[in-house]
DNA sequence: TTAAAAATTTAGATTAGTCTAAATATTGTT
DNA sequence: AACAATATTTAGACTAATCTAAATTTTTAA
């Protein structure tokens, strides 16, 4: 079995490998961990010798077919504990992350797919991720970021990229939920600011910043 | 914040308080937690600085009030996940132990409370274990072992001592749920072994070793 | 009340995961 | 191509939790 630490290497590479399509920096692992370079190394060459990467030194690391299914089961509890804590806890969306951050850590290997099932088999998690099934498979959003997006042009809100609770309750206050229709009206030129109007009335303005991390579906 | 091992020790400790009504041994720990009396030693010295254990050197330890609190804690938290794996998730009264001591140690301090609301303030768990309140209170059941019952008593079967799943599925095979009416027959002269009828009708007979596992309530 | 047995603690070692500082390899730039 | 900057790895050290073997204390019982 792997320990809580592995897991967590694991999840951080997956997460990385979706993004950049090379392999995974030793510093990029380091920056999204907390953790010192040399750390990495360490962590590094015990994960290959379990054979969930493929380590060359010097030239980054990627998931093993083993080491991405790990991965891709950590997740799933991960979101699917995150419904629970929303749904039926009655938990607010920004404040389930660091608890599923605990609770994907969980061995018992029945708990998951009883969970799934009392939950009715959630398709997406609170913030808009995908919830892989059993077998580890799940769509891939055909999400556009909304600092990507042209003026006039308008989407649906349908997940953030930065499950802080800072970030999600600012959200919230400017009544950007998932669903919301935004149109992106104006960028301004000063500071790359974004106009939007949400749901075809109220008028908003946010930072680029914020906009980096809000997921966007074409209407259709 | 108490480490996971911290945690467990606590847990075994305040377990062993409740039977031994003098100071807990360091032999006793041991045992019930598979390890060596020299790692338990080391770990009271690390409880004891952080004033959870009462422990002078060869003197056996107790819990101090802020020990005992965080034993209580997390035995609330054990019984409450097992009444909802078993509730809400539909595992067997037999399966649930070993997840609850991996779900006992999650931290988020939202959590215990919500799940509490969510399960509707249960008053016992699965295994007839009373549950703590929020504010760690709970009443000592009046319970009494069947193996110290006499001949031509009768009792309700309303808690299980050891909650291994050989035990529970050894139980539930015989028909020995909780509630059910236990009338003590006879005690065989040659092996101790208990002839019982259960529920009026069905006539059973089990071991010394099993009925000093069976908690009765008398009937009133 | 003293010697043997049992319980407990100490000493010294090991493993996982982390760190800092130093060494080495890779990449980018003149 | 050579040097500087950056990235990565190695070396050596630390903490938490464990172990074995040896020393010490307490208990039992002759
Ligand atoms: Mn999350
Ligand atoms: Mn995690
Ligand atoms: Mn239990
Ligand atoms: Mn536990």
């Amino acid at each position: 079995m792997n320990s809580f630490t592995e897991e967590n290497y694991l999840k951080t590479i997956f997460h990385l490998s979706v993004k950049a399509d090379g392999p995974v920096a030793t510093n990029s692992i380091s920056e999204l961990m907390g953790n010192k370079a040399a750390s990495v190394t360490d962590m590094l060459k015990k994960l290959a010798e379990k054979d969930l990467i493929h380590y060359v030194k010097y030239q980054g690391v990627s998931l093993t077919n083993k080491g991405k299914e790990t991965a891709i089961a950590i997740i799933r509890k991960h979101r699917l504990w995150e419904v629970f804590l929303v749904e039926k806890l009655g938990f607010k969306w920004d404040e389930v992350h660091d608890i599923a951050e605990e609770l994907e850590h969980i061995k018992a290997p029945e708990l998951v797919d009883r969970l799934d099932a009392f939950l009715g088999h959630p398709s997406h998690d609170p913030h808009g991720d995908p919830i892989p099934n059993s077998h580890g498979e799940f769509q891939k959003n055909e999400w556009i970021l909304l600092a990507k997006m042209n003026p006039g042009q308008t989407g649906i809100l349908s997940g953030v990229s930065e499950h802080s609770t800072v970030f999600l309750q600012y959200l919230e206050q400017q009544g950007l939920l998932l669903g919301t229709r935004i149109k992106l009206e104006e960028i301004m030129a000063f500071d790359g600011s974004l106009k939007l109007v949400i749901n075809q009335s109220q008028s908003l303005s946010i930072s680029r910043e914020a906009a980096k991390n809000l997921l966007m579906l074409h209407e259709n």
